[in-house]
DNA sequence: GCTTAACCGGACCTTGGGGTCCACTTCGAG
DNA sequence: CTCGAAGTGGACCCCAAGGTCCGGTTAAGC
């Protein structure tokens, strides 16, 4: 796991600065306090449980996200951004080809243990503009690995985003979470985006 | 997609014929009607609206299935004897490569339009016992186009299952179903088990 | 047709978790 | 230090969905 400065995943909302000093520190606990929750017990736990994590009632955690549903969600943007910079940081290598793959085994292990990112960053609609960002990066250097010839004409940084998170969500579903399963899975990832080797069956 | 003979998804459950007829003609409607509303609706759906489906009272549903968990896992069930007889198909087929792309394609068909056995099978370790046949089988196929090098050297049946249900969860968490789109990633996932190609990249 | 035991289903109970309220507390400006 | 506004949190409400109960109904043997 390469490690990234703090600042990379730094925070985003505006006008805190107007708030009480006691409204900006629980608020803060109360992110930190989802994403550990979450990422333990999965998006089935409740606002109460984080909010006991945050140790904080459950009505602050409500003023500061509207409902558990906002909660969830400021949580995977939250995510989204670790994969932002992890995304930049392989387009800033020379090896296309091999930056795709380190980044896969983070990619892997960051989803295998995440299940916000693994679960509930697809489906939502409303967080399909924070994720072309990074889409957009993967893509250049999808584009830069397949002129190089390393990988098929086709490929796609959609199709990395389906085949990672796909993969990762059927391992953890089987309840295996062994590092050696997923880098192999990695590895199988990047050989569905190979190059098209000219098969051993014609047909 | 390839049309099985009814009878190779047949029940199971015995002693039915002590029950009384309309009984008998309930739980099979039950049955049905289940299989409809959750594939329609997902696992989301409530025991009533099954009921309901079934033209039968919530009541009548407890009284075949004790619990709604119990429900699901009856229609998991009755899914993997779907995949068991195609997969058997498959395995009586001459080119194990052939076979196991066609077997790739209506898999990820059902998967895509099947939440249950999308998202309920992997997840449910009651059911392990039950998936075991078919992965023998589909194992056997795999191991014969191994042989013949259609395949990579480790490549085993459980991957198979891995990378087919990932990709098609993830393809209906994005929301398409697009024949197109699923087929080709049967044909990507097809790629990932497919002979390394002596890689363009060495290291 | 009559009887009875099996069966049915709508009304009801219960639980748990999302979301709100308001009396109390605390920050911080003057 | 004082005071008011901002903030807090535990008690409370709500309602959806799982699960039960019992009076009415019906299959099926005689």
């Amino acid at each position: 796991m390469v490690s990234l400065p703090d600042g990379a995943v730094g925070r985003a909302d505006p006008d805190w600065s107007a708030r009480r000093s006691d409204a900006r520190r629980n608020h803060e606990q109360i992110m930190a306090a989802a994403i550990e929750v979450f990422s333990e017990k999965g998006l089935t736990a409740t606002v109460t449980e984080v909010a006991a994590r945050a140790g904080v009632g459950k009505a602050t955690v409500y003023r500061s996200y509207p409902t558990k549903d906002a909660l969830v969600q400021a949580v995977a943007e939250h995510q989204i951004r670790w994969v932002d910079a992890r995304v930049a940081q392989a387009a800033a290598e020379e090896d296309p080809y091999l930056a795709l793959r380190d980044f896969l085994d983070d990619l892997f292990q960051r989803l295998v243990h995440d299940p916000v990112l693994l679960a509930e960053v697809m489906p939502r609609e409303e967080l399909r503009a924070a994720t072309t960002a990074s889409l957009e990066t993967l893509g250049r250097i999808v584009d830069a690995a397949r002129d190089r010839g390393a990988l098929r004409a086709d490929v796609t940084a959609l199709d990395v985003r389906i085949l990672s998170t796909g993969c990762a969500r059927a391992l953890v579903d089987l309840g295996n979470r062994d590092p050696q399963v997923w880098r192999r899975f990695a590895g199988l990832v990047l050989a569905a985006l190979g190059p098209t080797a000219t098969s051993v069956r014609p047909d």
